[in-house]
DNA sequence: ATGATTGCAAAGAATTTGCAGCGAG
DNA sequence: CTCGCTGCAAATTCTTTGCAATCAT
């Protein structure tokens, strides 16, 4: 984990950016809940458990910092609210989702599927793609027994 | 056209909703920009040319309802708005979207190119698919050859 | 000193809600 | 008459901004 912040650390200053206390609070609460997908009050809240000082604007300003340099990713999961999810280490493209209609559980892919699929783009469509979203909306395993147990 | 619009008046009633001149009007806008993703704004202002009594709140309330029934799909590309797309006719899955990161356009694509991705979720993580968003980010055609032309 | 960064409070934008009035059956 | 639907305005929610104070170099 110490790792991940020198390389963070790393990323902001070849911007030129400093890895202050507050946003080193920040990332740190982002890889403690990797698996999470922490929206920024969530992030917000963790944060004030540690720093109690820090604000929310500077919780949004870092989110938005680290999504230009690409540590995070800002997704929406049709709830109104901004979710943050940390790129895996090395990741060159965001992973995939898989969110469950019954209970709203979101479980993490990260193998790449789309490697055909985005050749078969930029033949088909001249588009050339640099990154990618993609959820899929359906029932997870588990409510899917759930649902046997009831018939 | 017209018989879009009274599959769509088919649907509502099928489940006790009314097709009023305020939800036609917002149809009839949503079928006549079906190749743009207009905002809840962007709804409100063409409705309004016809039918200036519209309220705001209106439009908001018939495309929650319209999403709700699966005639439109609510999407977000990242800026802070929702946008509205109509389900093409019969199509059971939401289609794809190439959004370019130089010049914001939004090309849709109607073949579905998941099937084969879904079948493998479906094997692998004992997920049950029943819809997907996919949107690739990167640089379409027009924005390439521009960058060609700068060399 | 200089410029980046912060916290706070206020502003802003998007969306939702409360409610009285309207309208179709 | 009844009940769904509407328009308006107010309220909420999420996010951004202005600004003076603070911090690091």
């Amino acid at each position: 984990m110490e790792h991940r912040i020198e390389k963070i650390k790393k990323q902001l200053h070849s911007q030129s950016y400093k890895l202050t206390p507050q946003r080193e609070a920040t990332v740190r609460v982002l890889l403690e809940n990797e698996e999470d997908h922490l929206s920024a009050e969530d992030v917000y809240l963790l944060v004030k458990e540690k720093a109690p000082e820090i604000g929310l604007a500077t919780v949004y300003r870092t989110l938005e910092l680290l999504t230009e340099l690409k540590v995070v990713d800002k997704i929406n999961f049709g709830d109104g609210v901004s979710r943050y999810d940390l790129r895996k280490e090395g990741a060159e493209h965001f992973h995939h989702h898989l969110v469950c209609v019954e209970c709203g559980s979101v479980e993490e892919i990260e193998e790449d599927l789309l490697t055909e699929v985005e050749v078969q783009v930029e033949r088909d469509f001249g588009f050339q793609v640099k990154d990618h979203r993609l959820t899929f909306h359906g029932i997870c395993r588990n409510c899917q027994a759930q649902s046997e147990d009831d018939e």
